[in-house]
RNA sequence: UGGGGUAUCGCCAAGCGGUAAGGCACCAGACUUUGACUCUGGCAUUCCCCUGGUUCGAAUCCAGGUACCCCAG
């Protein structure tokens, strides 16, 4: 079999790329570009603007030293503009709307297992392959996507929206494998990057401080903080678009009462909703719609099931009940309450370890309301 | 300009003569391929509105200032 490999300079698609050639595949690689911080004007907060070597490069320099040393060919790949259009416009569009987007699940779902996997094919390759911790179970008729053997790094949130058909294209050869184990190799190996920290932060672009980043492309705009409780004004923030649901820090509210937690905002008044202590109600969600659904498996959702949801990455599964409205969007039901279900983010739902696909929450319901609904009808009794 | 009260870290707030609790915020680190959450550590080193005084010793007692608050005018 003719195998791309997507490797990053890190640890995991290394070991993945030595798994693939040791069992006797026929194995090129290929080193993603898809942030140019210069072009894409990326300046206020950028800790690598300064650096001798930028980070990017050095990724490369590793990519590099690891196919050289593997005695892999390694090409080069430029999706600078792809990603500018098909995922950080998005990204931007939807923090506009005061929502919260994935940008990385947009990667895997416009570039990686999009761009990257129409790239492979005009190459002639059979296969697609990522160092992701994920499995993969291809049949006659479906392919599943499973949860990966170290349930600590377990990555299918992150790969809920890769189309189908590539999920039909792609391999994951480090699923089977527990982090140490992965390291272990690379160190057995002698590769110089055995011991590199693992990356965080959005892919291709990094660790940063968040607001920094994005003052880069959202203008800062002063607004209140406001308290849904008593409705006094506690402070002011920098710009609504900047904060999430459930985030604590960057509020600047003192005295004894806290800690204080966003809990919504009025984009259109520039307003930020905000209620005290993490186990308030005012946190918590009981149903969620979804959009842009990407579903694997052949399951009839016209019909109510139970299955299990992430509503963020590393957040222990809830107990949830699905079904396809009318409306086209998946209507979900928790069975037990959800703390800061955030518009914009990801549902993922699983069946035990198999991951059926996911989609992007819409709006966030407790006790049949909307969220903006429950709050605007607090603000004005 | 009569009476009463309060002045302690950015914000709240303990302390009541024996050598500055705690919380929030903030900062740093850990965790983490999103944003968050969480966890750990740091955070008033002769200083407690100012100036004197009493005392072996005061943020804590006394005197005089200053500022703010409340009630009367």
């Amino acid at each position: 079999m003719k195998i791309l490999l997507g490797l990053s300079g890190g640890v995991d698609s290394a070991v993945a790329a030595y798994v693939l050639q040791s069992q006797g595949h026929e194995v090129e690689c290929a080193f993603m570009r898809n942030w140019d911080s210069l072009t894409n004007n990326d300046l206020l907060g950028n800790p690598t603007l300064g650096d001798d070597v930028c980070a990017q490069e050095q990724d490369y320099e590793d990519a590099k030293a690891v196919a050289d040393k593997l005695g892999l060919k390694l090409h080069r790949v430029d999706f600078v503009k792809k990603y500018w259009d098909d995922v950080f416009s998005v990204f931007l569009d939807e923090y506009r709307k005061g929502r919260t987007p994935n940008p990385d699940i947009l990667c895997n779902q416009h570039i990686k297992f999009a761009a990257f996997y129409d790239f492979a094919k005009s190459m002639g390759f059979d296969w697609l392959a990522t160092g992701h911790y994920a499995r993969v179970n291809h049949q006659a008729e479906q392919s599943e996507l499973i949860r990966a053997v170290d349930s600590n790094k377990d990555q299918t949130y992150f790969l809920c929206q890769m189309p189908v058909e590539s999920l039909r294209h792609t391999l994951f050869p480090i699923g089977e494998m527990k982090k140490e184990e992965v390291r272990a190799i690379a160190l057995k190996l002698g590769l110089d990057i055995a011991q590199k920290k693992d990356s965080t932060g959005i892919c291709f672009i990094g660790e940063r401080n968040f607001r920094e980043f994005l003052k880069n492309y959202l203008p800062s705009k002063k607004g209140k903080i406001i308290d849904i409780e008593t409705k006094t004004i506690l402070g002011d923030h920098q710009g609504v678009l900047y904060y999430t649901i459930g985030q604590r820090k960057g509020l600047g509210i003192g005295g004894n009462l806290g800690p204080w937690f966003v809990i919504g905002k009025d984009v259109k008044k520039n307003e930020l909703y905000v209620a005290r202590l993490e186990d308030n109600p005012w946190l918590f969600s009981t149903s969620c719609t979804v959009s842009h659904l990407n579903w694997f498996n052949p399951l009839d959702l016209r019909k109510a099931i139970a299955v299990t949801a992430k509503f963020r990455y590393r957040q222990q599964d809830s107990s949830v009940q699905i079904q396809l409205g009318d409306d086209g969007f998946l209507q979900v039901e928790f069975e037990q309450p959800v703390s800061s279900v955030t518009p914009g983010q990801e549902a993922v739902f699983y069946l035990g370890d198999v991951c059926l696909g996911g989609g992007v929450i819409e709006d966030v319901f407790k006790e049949g309301r909307i969220l903006n609904e429950r709050i605007a009808g607090a603000l004005s009794a």
